[in-house]
DNA sequence: ATTACTGCAAAGCATTTGCAAATGC
DNA sequence: GCATTTGCAAATGCTTTGCAGTAAT
């Protein structure tokens, strides 16, 4: 195998990143008697790399070819890892497919979608949580996760639409 | 035509909600120049009548056969439809298809599922919709509507696997 | 050596769509 | 009568899966 593959160039901060994320993942593989596989660096680099949002089929053709070649159902078995070890987080809200962000070293936060546009804007307010904390205590429900999602249009089209419209 | 068929025997409540909602809906199909048809009433009515969430292929089934046949496909044009209308609304969340309920007559209010048993356990705060909508104008973002939904444990699935497990 | 993982291509499955017949306007 | 809608069935497209070969432990 060629250096190049082994370790790619990547910008610092990406790098940084997975040289964080990769350790937690490996360590949540051998937890569960599973094997760190190239595939498994490979995909997961892939997400820290150049994804703020992403859907499972964008990641899966974009190593589809090249030396970091990854096929399309090993990416998908290895997202829905991922997601079992907190790495990455569904928003399967907008459309057909499936949309995934990475977590890591990424603060909680929500998103608003554009309906114009698709663009997502995150945003974050931690009386949110603190609600629903406290609405799920009311109803005796252990919170695992939630998911907020604005559906409405963004500034710059509702802008465009003002403006020339 | 059979006279079942016109106007089906349903509970009185159901038949109410039903009542006040079709109107509505032949509205909006006026107004979009769209035509008020049979299969149209048939899926309206069959939405109000025994379904807190559904999911659109269950409906489906459901009306598939018997006197007050609509086909697949048309079912999911006029879910979309009253979607548009705003007679409806999707939680397409938590599983690989669409879940909706209806929102004539039913305050907002929010989702939790239980990772167990899958139930749906409607809460509301009015302060999260408040806390949306401030952080929407912060962004400038226009909201159309927004969607919440915690991820957890219900009170039976936990105290299930406190008591006996 | 053993067992898990990967690649591939085929299968699944919810949803959408094309088209001829039916229906509303 | 004309345009829209429906039903049917076939197509679509994301995702999952079976299996034989490959890689990790």
């Amino acid at each position: 195998m060629s250096k190049a593959q082994e370790r790619q160039e990547l910008p610092e901060e990406i790098q940084a990143s997975v040289d964080e994320a990769w350790p937690l993942f490996v360590d949540f593989l051998k937890e569960n008697q599973a094997r760190v596989t190239q595939a498994r660096r490979i995909v997961l680099t892939q997400v820290f790399s150049r994804h703020d949002h992403f859907c499972a089929d964008d990641l899966a053709s974009e190593l589809s070819s090249g030396l970091n070649h990854v096929s399309r159902g090993t990416v998908y078995r290895t997202l829905a890892l991922m997601e079992e070890a907190g790495l990455v987080r569904v928003i399967r809200d907008t459309d057909v497919h499936a949309h995934y962000e990475h977590t890591f070293n990424h603060p909680s936060h929500e998103h608003m979608i554009c309906d114009q546009c698709g663009e997502f804007i995150e945003f974050s307010d931690e009386n949110l949580a603190l609600l629903i904390a406290s609405a799920s205590r009311r109803h005796d429900f252990q919170e695992r996760t939630h998911r907020i999602v604005v559906f409405g249009t963004c500034e710059k089209c509702h802008r465009q639409a003002d403006g020339t419209a």
